[in-house]
DNA sequence: CGATTATTATGAAAGCAATTGAAAGAAAAT
DNA sequence: ATTTTCTTTCAATTGCTTTCATAATAATCG
């Protein structure tokens, strides 16, 4: 057992990697006899590496992230928070009237909302979401619009100058935007340049722009900001959004909602 | 059978969902034997799987959704002419050459095409079928930049003025078009004034222009006109296609290629 | 058709393993 | 020598699974 003497931490974490690439999957107990180390750290090794979407953590262990091919669907499709962000996805949707035509960005939660937006009539719902998309595709009595551009795989969403030009073409009464974190300076942030540059010129079209966020949002602070505090009209959360930071942004002015 | 001695939930819950898409429906008891637990967990990870839209729960078991992956791919599989527009698209796809921008309309024939690209590099594809991104998910090597416009269910296409807009702004070096029918006068045609509206813009922008038509297309007339004869660069069909329509086209100077 | 029976679901409680956070110790880097 | 990073220990917490009792649903039979 004592074959590797000392490795480093990085050098652990490869061969972790590896290994759950070689085998599918591995278990915490097992790495921890391997390399002579706690538990503990094998559980901050997995951790680390699954934070990189380098392999997706199990109880008691991991498992690898799969085929590159499979990857985007599945990465996409594991949602969390699904409880709440039903619960906001309802109160989104409810906020959307009859003949309105809607901005839904690209994130999981306004995937909620679609989903909400799907037994509605005249609606046009305007995105640049290929999952949302199909979400609608069954509901026939919504119009949808695609805004085009380039496609971005890890966030299926359409990006680039192509759908900004879509986008200040467009008139939208009201527009839901996903975020990476929320906090009162400096606003709403996401984790990639061109999400977030495609968000910016949407707000400004929006007669009303809705920030949807749940609890795990708050707080933190993303690579890209794309709005202010000041640009947003209503912000719906769950109640179990940290009461100090919701204070701080309420008391910028802006309407924050519980669900 | 049950060799796999412990699983962790999350593999359990892949595999369940792996068996309802692959079967269409699993029940709780059956699962329960198979994976050797007990019957309330596997209604936990149904009910997990249900939260997140993966399946759709039933009294006794659950079955499978996706609505929009599932109806599309029955869809496709309706396709006739299948092996000639395979041979099509093969063909097809070994004109585009490395570094190109290539137009691909919303036909199955186009679609046969992607098939083909997906194993390319250093390849931009410009579309505007939803089906032809679907087909080009797994393709990394790929860029997919998609029209945007408005959704049109029956084609799984973008269409209007936005599709349009964003076509006069990009340069293409190959693009190929399906088309319902093909004759000397009027040329290419198509059955919806949409679909046709939206490839004849492209046909001014690309350098090469080539029409895709499997045998059954000649000699027929769609309401909606698309480009002429002279448009048109190369036209490929398969060999069965009938000898007077075709001499009827090529008397109009076109390049006929047959496969 | 209504009543009975079998099957399936749900909720609560409990056991156990895995996880997390905090605090402190060890090793490496500056 | 000091700071930083990594690792461990320990306690508290969370998550997964099971059992058991009870409710709801589907199927069967009179």
């Amino acid at each position: 057992m004592s074959s590797l003497p000392i490795l480093y931490a990085e050098e652990r974490r490869q061969s972790i990697l590896e290994l759950v690439n070689r085998s599918g999957r591995v278990a915490v107990g097992d790495l921890s006899k391997r390399f002579g180390v706690s538990s503990v750290t094998i559980r901050t090794d997995l951790q680390t590496l699954a934070e990189q979407n380098l392999l997706v953590r199990t109880h008691g262990g991991a498992v690898s992230t799969g085929p590159a091919a499979a990857e985007m669907a599945i990465a996409l499709r594991r949602e969390r928070k699904v409880r709440e962000k039903q619960r906001i996805g309802r109160a989104g949707a409810a906020l959307a009237a009859n003949g309105d035509a809607v901005y839904l960005d690209s994130s999981s939660t306004s995937l909620a909302i679609a989903r909400f937006l799907k037994s509605r009539r005249l609606l046009t719902v305007i995105t640049n979401s290929l999952m949302i998309v199909q979400e609608l595709l069954d509901a026939p009595h919504i119009q949808v619009m695609l805004t085009g551009g380039s496609f971005q795989r890890e966030t299926a969403a359409f990006v680039g100058p192509y759908t900004h030009a879509f986008l200040n073409q467009v008139h939208i009464q009201i527009g839901f935007f996903g975020a990476h974190g929320i906090a009162a300076e400096p606003g709403l942030t996401d984790i990639s340049p061109e999400i977030a540059a495609a968000k910016r010129p949407v707000l400004k079209r929006c007669r009303q722009a809705v920030a949807v966020v749940d609890a795990s949002k708050w707080g933190r602070v993303g690579i890209a900001p794309f709005a202010g505090i000041d640009e947003i009209d209503i912000i719906i959360t769950d109640d179990s959004a940290p009461a100090d930071a919701v204070r701080a942004v309420e008391a910028m002015g802006a309407d924050v909602r519980f669900v």
